[in-house]
DNA sequence: TCAAAATATTGATTTCAATCAAGGTTATAG
DNA sequence: CTATAACCTTGATTGAAATCAATATTTTGA
């Protein structure tokens, strides 16, 4: 079976033997500044947020098995809009930019591969985007345990819910009443 | 100065000598259809939507200079769970997916450029899911109007109310509100 | 292991956007 | 140009989720 780009990335991991331990509240970036990194959660769980004027909004959750950072700022070089936080005892492996552009540009199969990664991100955002949009608050959770089953296992109950648009006491609620 | 990959694709749309007339209402793509091509507008309007129980909530708008499809399909090539309609007497140019494999296997700056191409479609969406997750809502009018300035000048309302998550009503109210 | 902190649940109340409704305006087709 | 349909605005009312508040549970680290 022929590797994907995901495959070889993580390949790359393996041979990058340093690991990274954070606790809870450290802050992998903060707003302002440029994301340079890939992190791969090993261990423990990542959020990405979004600071308005009074609350935390989260935009992306990762935990073991996921890459996550602040995607934008690592791919335009401009300053993150976003932070990214450990929410609880983490191990991560630090992928940096320049890795990801090399093994992209390695040969012309890479490359094309990395375009597929890319549309793949595309189709996943899209999905992303119709959670946002679907109007039933039960609905949204389902739609996003559907990819992530355990999410309740590894991220805290009030992060979801932000992810989900809705209060902690809403999903709480939601999750209660819901005929599993 | 240097072409980048989208105005190679422009160029390609120069050379397809046979625009398509529709009318409000026309069908572009069906829900369960499979997307083959991407729609250039040159005149007129398009909207992307997902029909939920009883209400057809939009995803995407397009009119005059843009691109636009149900992406996911089109990618995937699976059948699609969104429909792409006319909203007002339309002329498009329409690009078979080919055209776009061929162009960016061309070479290998081709290929290159097609990666940042989408990578810049990513960013994009990302924008897209900031603006859905800004819980003001004249903020997310306005953080949509920043990047389209003259929207309802090429758009219904309520489509607009429909893109932005809120009635037709309250986006009326919002836009009479706001001190502009 | 235990104390403290963080997180989750549950109930009561409030608030603000959705809905309902009606009239006014704009766009479109013939 | 005119008639009709589509769309927009405005006001009144309703309802569902947010907020507030208090207690229960879980997690964490010393």
């Amino acid at each position: 079976m022929k590797l994907t780009f995901r495959d070889k990335l993580l390949q790359i991991i393996d041979k990058i033997p340093t690991t990274k331990n954070f606790v809870r509240g450290d802050f992998l970036l903060k707003e302002g500044e440029i994301e340079r990194n890939i992190y791969f959660v090993e261990k423990g769980a990542v959020r990405v947020f979004l600071m308005n004027d009074v609350e935390e909004q989260t935009i992306r959750l990762g935990y073991k098995g996921y890459f996550i950072n602040s995607f934008s700022s690592f791919m335009t070089e401009k300053p993150s809009a976003l932070y990214v936080d450990i929410i609880r005892k983490t191990t991560i492996k630090i992928i940096p930019k320049s890795y990801l552009q090399e093994l992209a540009n390695e040969n012309l199969e890479n490359l094309q591969q990395y375009a597929n990664f890319l549309e793949l991100m595309i189709v996943q955002q899209l999905e992303r985007e119709i959670d946002l949009l679907t109007p039933s608050f039960s609905e949204r959770l389902e739609r996003v345990l559907k990819r992530s089953p355990n999410l309740f296992k590894e991220i805290p109950l009030k992060y979801i819910a932000s992810y989900l648009r809705m209060t902690p006491e809403t999903l709480s609620r939601i999750r209660k009443n819901q005929v599993v």
